[in-house]
DNA sequence: AATGAATGAGACTTCATTCAT
DNA sequence: CATGAATGAAGTCTCATTCAT
C-alpha cells in the first residue's frame, strides 16, 4: 500500500482497486498521467468517481501505483526469461542475451516506463519508502554483480565505477525507448529494436574492455 | 515562423514576440510547459493575454518555439566553443573534448532540452517543416562526419550503423541528464557530470574500436 | 422520537442510538452541524455509516435530536440547582441568583445552544410536535410565573407583556453568548460572564420597576 | 477592497463587482452564505463563474464584503434618519426614538445582520483591518457618548460599565432579530417589532435609573 | 441488524480562449 | 495593435445516501 492509498479491508475493495489499477495501466498507453482525468479513469474502471477517492486519497496517490505496476511487470517478465549464467559463457554473449530480454519486456511496458520516469521518479516524495531508490539500487547491484562475476575478463580497474556507468547508460537508453516507443518513421535511427539492443550490449562490453586512461 | 504562429510585419510585433519567447524560456526553468499558464506567460513578458494570442494562434503554437530556442542556444554554444579537429589528434581525446563541451552547454540549457523532449518532440505535428527531423538529421550527420574522418582508426566496418548507434546513445544520455538535471543526491550514480561525460566518450570510443560480431 | 427518526424496538438499537447521540454532542463542541459528516459521526459513535441511516432517515433527522439533548441538559442542570423561592425573598436577588444558575449551565452547553439556534430553531418543520414551541412556551411561562409571584413588587401594569419582554431579552442575551462562547479578547465587552449575568438580572429587575409610559 | 479581493482597474470591472455584490445581497435574503453556490451567485449576477473568480480570489473572499455592505447600509439608513438630540430632551424618549430608527433599518437589513454574525464575525481573520472590531468599537462609543451626555439624569455610578452593558444588550437583541426576522407566528412573543423596540428602550432606560447594588 | 463499499450529484476552482474597449 | 475583462468547459474532490454482503 503506497502513500495516500487507503486500506482495503474487504475482498470487494481489493477487486475495485484492481479495476482502477488496470484502468490506469490501459489509460497510460494512450496518454500521459496528467491528461487522464479521474472521471475518465473511473469510467474505464467501470466504477464511480467517488469510488476512486475511497481507495486513493487524491489523484497523486495513484502515482506510486505506477511504479508498483512497473516493478511487478518487470519481475514477471524477468521470471519468465531468467538468464542462467554459466561460468564459461562469453561476456559479450551474456550481455547481448540480457539486453534482448530487457528490450522485449520494455517494448511491452514502455508506457509504464514513461510514466515512471515522468511522474514517479520526478515526485519521489510520493513514492513510499524510497521505493524508486530501492529499485534503482537493485538494478545497479545487478549490473555490478554481473561485472564482478566477469572481473577476470574485464580490463577496467575500477569495477565499481564501470558498473555505475554501465547501469546509468542502460537506464538512459531505456528511458529514450520508453519516451518514444513508437517514434515516427522519420526518426533517423532506422534500425530495429533488436539491433539496437545488440549494439547497446556491444557498447557496454567494449567499454568494459577498454582500460582507463593513463 | 512555426506552425500556428502569426506573421509579425511590424517592428513592434517583433519586439513583442521576443518578450514572449524570453518569458517562455525563463518560465521553463521553473516548471514544465503544462504548468505555465498563458496568463503567467503574459505577465512575465509584460504584455496582455490578448497580445500573446495576437502572435500565437493558441498555446500549442508556442511548442515549436521551444525547439527553436533550443537550437539557437546550441548553435550559439557550439559557435563559442567550436572544436577544431587536427588530423593527428587522438580520437579518444577528441571525443572526450566534444563531450565535455556538449555537457557544459546542456547543463545550462537543460530546461529547454527537457521541454523539447516532452513537448516538441512528442508532438512532431506541431513542429513546422519537420524541424525536429532536420535538427536530428544534422546531429546524426555531425557524428557521422567525425567518424568518417577517423575511419582509419576505427575497427567497425559498418560506419553508418556505428554512427547512428553512437548518436542515439549520446542523445539518450543527454535526455536523461535533461530530465533530471538536479536529481536528488540519493540517486545511485554518484559521479559528477564531468566524469560522466568522460565515461560516455570512452564508451563511444570503445564501441568504435570493437569489431562487429562474426 | 423526533421526525425522521426510526423506531428502535430492540435493546441493541437503543444502545446504538445513544452512541450516535453522544457522538453528535461531542462533535458539536468542535464544529457546526453542517461540517459534521455522517461518516465522521459514525466513526465517533463507533458504528457504521449504514447504521446511522438505520436509526435516522437522513442527516436532517438528527437536528431534532439536538434540541432534545439541549432540553435534557437544561432539565438536568436545573434539577441540580433548583432555586427555591421563599415568599419574602428580594426580587432583585432572586433574579440575580437565577441568572447566575442559568449562565453556569449555558457556559457548559453553549455548543448545544448554538446548534439549537442555528439548526433546530431555524428549521421548525423538522422538529416534531412543535417541540421548540413547547419548550419556548414553557420558558415563557416560567418567567411569567415568577413575575406573577412578585406582582406586588412590580410597577408594570401589563404583567403578560412584561413577562414576554423579559423572556425575549433573556433569550437574546443567551443566544449571543451561545454563538460566541469564546469570543476573542478584542471584543469590546470586557466584563466576565458572571458580571454580565448580574447586570442582565438588574436590567430585567429595573425594567419591571419602571411604570409604563403615560 | 477587502482581503482576497482583486483590484478592479477598469470601469467595467467595477460594474461587474457591483453586480456580484448585489447578487450576494439578494441571495442572502433567501439562504445562508454556505448554501449560496458560486454558480448560483454568478447566475444571479448575470456573469460567468470565472468572472466571480476574477474579482474574488475564492468564495471566502466574499465574506468581508457582507460586512462592508452591512456597514454601508447602516450609514445610509442612519444618514436618512439622524437623530438630533436637544439638550432638554427626555432620555427615555430619546432612547425610544433611537430604537425605533435602528429597528426600522434592521428590519430591512436583517439578512445582512444574520450573515455578518454567522460569517464575518465568526471569521475575523477574513475581515480586513479589524473591520468588525472597529465597527463594534464605534457602536460602543456611540452608546457611551449618549449616556455620558445624559450623565446627570442617570443613577448608575459606573457609566462605562453601564454603557458596555447597554451596548451588549442592544447588540444581543438585534442579533436575535437578525437571526429570526420572520419567526413563525407560533413564536410566543406576539408583540410587534415596534412594541419590542419601545420595550427595549425602556429596559435600557430603567437599567440606567437603577443604582448599583450596595 | 450491522457493515462499509459504492454511488453520483454538486461544490469549488482553473485556465485556454474570446471579445469589447 | 494592445489590453485585460469575461467566458465556460473541465478538472479535482466531498459527502449524503444507497445497497450488497
Amino acid at each position: 500500500m503506497s502513500q495516500g492509498e487507503k486500506p482495503a479491508y474487504q475482498e470487494r475493495s481489493r477487486a475495485t482497486r484492481e479495476k482502477i489499477v488496470a484502468a490506469l495501466d490501459e489509460a497510460l498507453k494512450e496518454k500521459p498521467f496528467d491528461q487522464v482525468s479521474v472521471a475518465e479513469l473511473a469510467e474505464r474502471a467501470g466504477v464511480a468517481v467517488g469510488t476512486v477517492y475511497r481507495r486513493f486519497e487524491n489523484k497523486d496517490a495513484l502515482i506510486p501505483v505506477i511504479l508498483e505496476i512497473y516493478k511487478q511487470r518487470l519481475e514477471t517478465g524477468a521470471a519468465g526469461g531468467a538468464v542462467e549464467i554459466e561460468a564459461n559463457d562469453d561476456l559479450r554473449e551474456v550481455l547481448r542475451t540480457l539486453m534482448q530480454k530487457a528490450w522485449a519486456i520494455l517494448a511491452k511496458e514502455a508506457h509504464l516506463l514513461r510514466a515512471v520516469h515522468l511522474y514517479a521518479r520526478l515526485k519521489p516524495e510520493l513514492t513510499e519508502d524510497d521505493s524508486w531508490d530501492k529499485y534503482e539500487a537493485q538494478s545497479y547491484q545487478g549490473v555490478e554483480q554481473l561485472i564482478t562475476h566477469y572481473a577476470d575478463h574485464i580490463k577496467r580497474k575500477d569495477l565499481k565505477r564501470a558498473s555505475a556507468v554501465a547501469a546509468y547508460f542502460l537506464n538512459a537508453i531505456f528511458l529514450e525507448k520508453g519516451l518514444y516507443p513508437t517514434m515516427s518513421p522519420a526518426s533517423h535511427f532506422r534500425y530495429s529494436g533488436k539491433t539496437l539492443a545488440d549494439e547497446a550490449a556491444d557498447m557496454v562490453y567494449a567499454y568494459l574492455q577498454l582500460p582507463e586512461r593513463a
